[in-house]
DNA sequence: CAAATAAGTTAAGTTTGCTTAACTTTGTAG
DNA sequence: CTACAAAGTTAAGCAAACTTAACTTATTTG
């Protein structure tokens, strides 16, 4: 049974390898993103792979094994899920959700997260619109996901996920009326600076270069 | 701030030295509790009286700080409320919420309780009878609860608190019917087995001597 | 391509929370 | 009041998960 460190270290790499780009999880990325010096990180690489969870050469990178994989997608699930609880039963903002379930995840037994999954309805994507695992490990199906920065312009689309870890950003978000699945409309581009001007619930908003990074979107018929 | 094993270390004090006897907590008797050696514990003991949570004579015993209380009582407050939810929320079953509670009351802010105490309408009392501390470590007022051994023959009274330890037990109670705050008559007491005869659900049953030394109840007046 | 920089590893040491074994203190029963 | 058992402590050691410092390998760039 793998420790906390083990399951966050898994999660980690397996987030990066699956996140679209084609290079693979390394030491200093793995480090940066849990806070721990890059010397544990080698050192925990090296016993995971011992363990069997992960395949991995000296001085190159490190993907999971099928093992690893189903770890890391059970992780996944209880945090997705616990994010989804907190935020639609007990009202908290989701820029709240994330710190709690980075912990909630690793004490929560299967057969407790599969009562939430019921509770909720089994729903499919989390408050950021992130893919929740189903008990089986399976994702949901995919979406075509659009990065904001290449909506186009007097396109309307649907807010489909927002990144989780900037908790000042969502709550500007919120204040503005921006939540998932929100309908806007691309008014307007500026290269010179990366913002975008959109439609937001009837009002023209100004989205920041550093907003539009952190969001992506689905194309709709109309807003 | 206390780990995780630093806080069941406080709690089972607070709970044995305020479970209602005159023995102060020992080391065996922590040890035992929390299935760890007397070596451990006796070491525990030193570094937690160095950080003043708790006050401690070599070879006699030991009692909480103001300061260990306090902890204390938040970690209980914490195992309470969340087997109040899981039961009343997500219908787990009063045998389950106990084991799930050890390790969720570890990882949960005092941001995230307050709102799972607020959704519950704050609750004074957990599924198994036990007192559930507010956000400032206040309990509930007194009841007068009263060991089941010395209820009375003809005396009506209401189950008031089951110990929530042992769920081979709470299964079998919850199957004949008898749940917290059910009504019960005494119908007959055995003294050479310590077996009691109830009333219960307008139905005549019997309570082992292993059940009735679990049980603590109210007197009312009606069945 | 050489040198500088970035990425990764190894080594040595720390802290926490445990273990077992050997010992000391205390309480109790004859 | 003694001796024996129970309770408690001390000592030594271990594993997990970190750290920093020194080193090695890989990549970039002038
Ligand atoms: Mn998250
Ligand atoms: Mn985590
Ligand atoms: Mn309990
Ligand atoms: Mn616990």
């Amino acid at each position: 049974m793998p420790t906390i460190s083990k399951e966050n270290y898994l999660k980690a790499v397996f987030l990066y390898n699956n996140r679209g780009g084609e290079q693979m999880a390394g030491t200093t990325l793995i480090a940066n993103e849990l806070n721990i010096s890059k010397a544990a990180i080698s050192d925990m690489t090296r016993r995971l792979a011992e363990e069997g969870l992960l395949t991995y050469e000296k001085y190159k990178g490190m993907h999971l094994t099928p093992k690893g994989q189903s770890l890391a997608l059970q992780v996944i699930r209880k945090h997705r899920l616990w994010e989804s609880f907190l935020h639609k039963v007990l009202k908290m903002s989701w820029s709240e959700v994330h710190v709690e379930a980075e912990r909630l995840e690793h004490h929560t037994s299967d057969y407790l997260i599969d009562k939430i999954d019921d509770y909720l309805g089994n729903p499919q994507y989390d408050p950021h619109g992130s893919p929740i695992p189903d008990a089986k490990g399976e994702m949901p199906p995919d979406r075509p996901l659009l990065p904001l920065a290449s909506a186009e312009v007097d396109g309307a689309y649907q807010i489909a996920h927002v990144h989780d870890r900037d908790p000042q950003m969502m709550n500007y978000l919120s204040r503005i009326g921006l939540v998932l699945n929100s309908k806007i409309k691309v008014l307007e581009k500026f290269d010179f600076d990366g913002c975008i001007h959109i439609e937001l619930n009837g009002q023209p908003t100004l989205l920041s270069e550093k907003i539009v990074e952190q969001i992506k979107v689905i194309p709709i018929e109309y807003v």
